[in-house]
DNA sequence: GTCAACCATCTCGTATACAAAAAGGATGGA
DNA sequence: TCCATCCTTTTTGTATACGAGATGGTTGAC
């Protein structure tokens, strides 16, 4: 074999410890198994109706993500995410979305702008229609975008990654009174940063849009004074 | 158990699978497994006298790691990392590291600054004695403590994954005329930017520092057409 | 001679088996 | 009554077994 042909795993030919990786990670961030639980290998695998095996292979999935604990010849663990780490990677997350908004300004075509702003387009729709659900979803599209319009795929990529695992935490905001208004808003003021080339205002509306989120998150745990 | 126990990781016993994957992982670096080659179970299970099982597990993590692609049913291959996917690393390490930097100014402590000014002091020791290896170890050692200087545990933590994962390629520039003068240099100024408390020289600083390594990557590819 | 289909072989994914280590409880002594 | 030690039990980590899917070569037809 050549060395320089690439693999095309493109395939949607996934494995069963792929799709429980999945599911159990789903399960862990709303709440079936709470902080410090305890993932039992044989229980999960009578479950799902398979051997330990893929249910080993799904804790490795999720350990490396950072989900869950493994300790060697103990067990594994959902992970406690204290509200400080939560906070930090909401700090993480403003700063590398704000890379991404400097480079897209940078970087983005006429299309791509022009399918921003068909994306806030569908986020206007979605507040419009009180849709808090829909907006969520839409607005998740309009941050993707901007992270491939980047032109970076590894910033794409790792800014896909913490978007994603800060989800849970994103979504308890969700119905917060008037922050839907308030996100479009920013929306808004971010496209026209993007479209224009401004690329230091594209950087600070977006730190602070998604800054926002973290202080919100904040105020959310001091209200609730919910454990995370 | 009560569900705020968190559990204690930090032991050292690390499973034959870890340590088969991180063997693994060296190997594939120094090029024992050139980009493509496939990575046999069998034969590696043979090689270090355990089943396929660890050999597996240790597949798994150089597969999320991004080392290897591993296309379901076929096997696990050696990913053949572009020079562009190279190159994009290296823009997001400079923009991480900036943002530390930018950070470290603004939290860092004075005996912080003065554990910088010791491990800087330590890199000019190692470029006086012209020991490029250990000026190489010394500059890695600098460079975690600015992630650490941050603040910000889930960005030292992501700072040093992608610092490791970058690792090979910042070796190669190791013996090129001059370069080790030039960072040491760019590093003074770095450290006299956080200690002052200067956000925006920090920042500035370190991404040139870092984006010129990006730099130097390419120029040496295109020297000695090399495909990585 | 070329192409396609079929079959043998190999490898992967999963199931099961076994050994070692840790956890928990019982027993004995202080 | 409390504590330490030993043993039992549970559970992990690894080895092995087995079925299914992919690969490659061969054979046959056109």
């Amino acid at each position: 074999m050549e060395p320089d042909t690439q693999i095309d795993l493109s395939a949607g030919a996934r494995s069963r410890s792929d799709q429980i990786a999945g599911l159990l990670e789903e399960q862990i961030l709303t709440g079936r198994f709470p902080p410090g639980a305890r993932l039992d290998e044989a229980s999960l695998a009578e479950e799902h109706r398979v051997s330990r095996t893929p249910i080993r292979e799904a804790f490795q999935r999720l350990a490396q993500s950072g989900l869950v604990d493994h300790a060697p010849r103990r067990g594994v663990f959902v992970r406690q995410t204290t509200a400080v780490e939560i906070m930090e990677m909401f700090e993480v997350m403003a700063e590398i979305e704000a890379i991404c908004g400097r480079l897209a300004a940078l970087r983005a075509t006429e299309t791509a702008v022009e399918a921003l702003r068909q994306a806030n387009a569908a986020c206007r729709r979605a507040l419009e229609a009180g849709d808090a659900d829909l907006y969520y979803e839409e607005n998740g599209a309009f941050h993707r975008l901007i992270y491939a319009q980047s032109g970076n795929r590894y910033l794409e990529q790792e800014a896909t990654r913490l978007h994603r695992r800060l989800k849970p935490y994103r979504r308890m905001q969700l119905h917060l009174r008037g922050r839907l208004k308030q996100s479009m808003a920013e929306h808004e003021g971010i496209v026209a940063a993007i479209a224009s080339g401004d690329a230091q205002g594209a950087e600070r509306l977006l730190r602070a849009h998604v800054a926002v989120q973290g202080e919100k998150f904040h105020h959310l745990l001091s209200q609730l004074r919910i454990d995370v």
